[in-house]
DNA sequence: ACATATCCGTACATACTATTACGGTTGTCG
DNA sequence: CGACAACCGTAATAGTATGTACGGATATGT
């Protein structure tokens, strides 16, 4: 099988895996579902990821790029923090509250007594990966004073603990749905709102927080 | 078995119960290593509780009972809203990040393709209960003019928020440990600040937000 | 075209789980 | 004390999962 037929292949049967956990969760999830689903052999599954693990770190890890791809896109601190943030939060919130980041999050919850590689490989590329990029944001907005005194890796774990909150967490045991774009631009203005007050002498009236 | 006996038993099962989730996870925990480490018999667990998501349930609701009784001595909006969130706060903290909270959650998201009610049960003994408390503390807060605008209602999603932020989620994947007592006053601290911000006219000087 | 690698579909071996059944033992009640 | 309920320890049943094996089909490289 050429490269290019074999990459498409692995991402065929990765879709596949993310149907099947969709529909039954992680231990629900057997390799010989993913097969068939995939219309695959149970042998590729184990020759290609080794084990049911090693799919799903497969899948983690190709989530992640595609994550990463998606957060190229906003530059950190070399702009108006303000645009900045209004544009990175919402892009932010709709990836960690996505189906996809849910599903792998109950995975990882799932694997967490077993393995324990999930979470990390989570953590490694999700907020391992963003909050440099919000320091490096943060660190401009700094400069202008636009912190209150805080440092800019203080205001990054401020603006992650009000952008998600505990609505990951609720997402992932089932009690709350995907927000919705008005819920998305509520929370990421509240959220952009606290974290960069006004500068000291500006004239703009704002809630305080 | 008298009912006292009975009460003690079946204390003693869910315990054991909480001892098997903790090492194997809501997959790998069946009814049989329960009852052996219960030294009890299957039969009687299928007896008292039904299948293995009744058994589940039965340990959100007493652990939810558990969570009441400590938060019952957290009264609401009757005193300084200061120090009724400097004492609720780490408390509720203490709660949501607990082994026992934690594996609870975990149970929840594996649940949740399955019968979804460990997830609503949950919700509903946890944050269901906490947010009205901590509206009827923010209402005597807005009256003093204590909200910055806000309503209670917002001031107490906006609590939550803070406090908790996403470390819940971290704890149920893994890759966050148990927060020291530091950590706990810190970001309880952080949230009483941002919500209850220095009345107008105050003299104190805070960060804003 | 041919040789070889590998993928597919199916089967197999092993182990585990959920749930019920059963005989013996223990606890409760009249 | 005796009758009965129910709990314990063990077994049975049916189903599922993990991982490997295997023959035939397909793809690749020379």
């Amino acid at each position: 099988m050429k490269d290019d037929a074999k990459s498409e292949r692995r991402r065929q049967i990765i879709e596949a895996a993310y149907a099947v956990l969709a529909e039954k969760g992680y231990a629900g999830t057997s390799m010989l579902a993913v097969a068939k689903r995939a219309r695959a052999s149970n042998e590729t599954l184990y020759s290609w990821f080794g084990s049911k693990p090693g799919l799903f770190r497969a899948m983690v890890e190709e989530n992640a790029r595609t994550a990463a791809e998606i957060l190229q896109e906003y530059p950190g601190g070399d702009g108006d923090p303000d645009t900045a943030l209004s544009r990175l939060g919402p892009a932010l919130l709709r990836l960690v509250t996505s189906e996809r980041a849910i599903a792998l999050n109950r995975a990882a919850a799932a694997d967490s007594t077993d393995t324990g590689t999930l979470g990390r490989t989570i953590a490694a590329s999700g907020r391992e990966h963003i909050v440099p990029l919000l320091e490096r944001l943060f660190a401009g907005a700094a400069a202008a004073g636009r912190l209150g005194g805080r440092t800019p890796s203080e205001a990054a774990e401020l603006y992650i603990s009000l952008l998600i909150g505990d609505l990951q967490i609720r997402r992932v045991i089932g009690v709350a749905p995907p927000p919705d774009e008005t819920e998305i631009a509520r929370r990421a203005e509240r959220a952009r709102q606290i974290v960069l007050p006004p500068a000291a002498g500006s004239e703009v009236t704002a809630r305080p927080g």
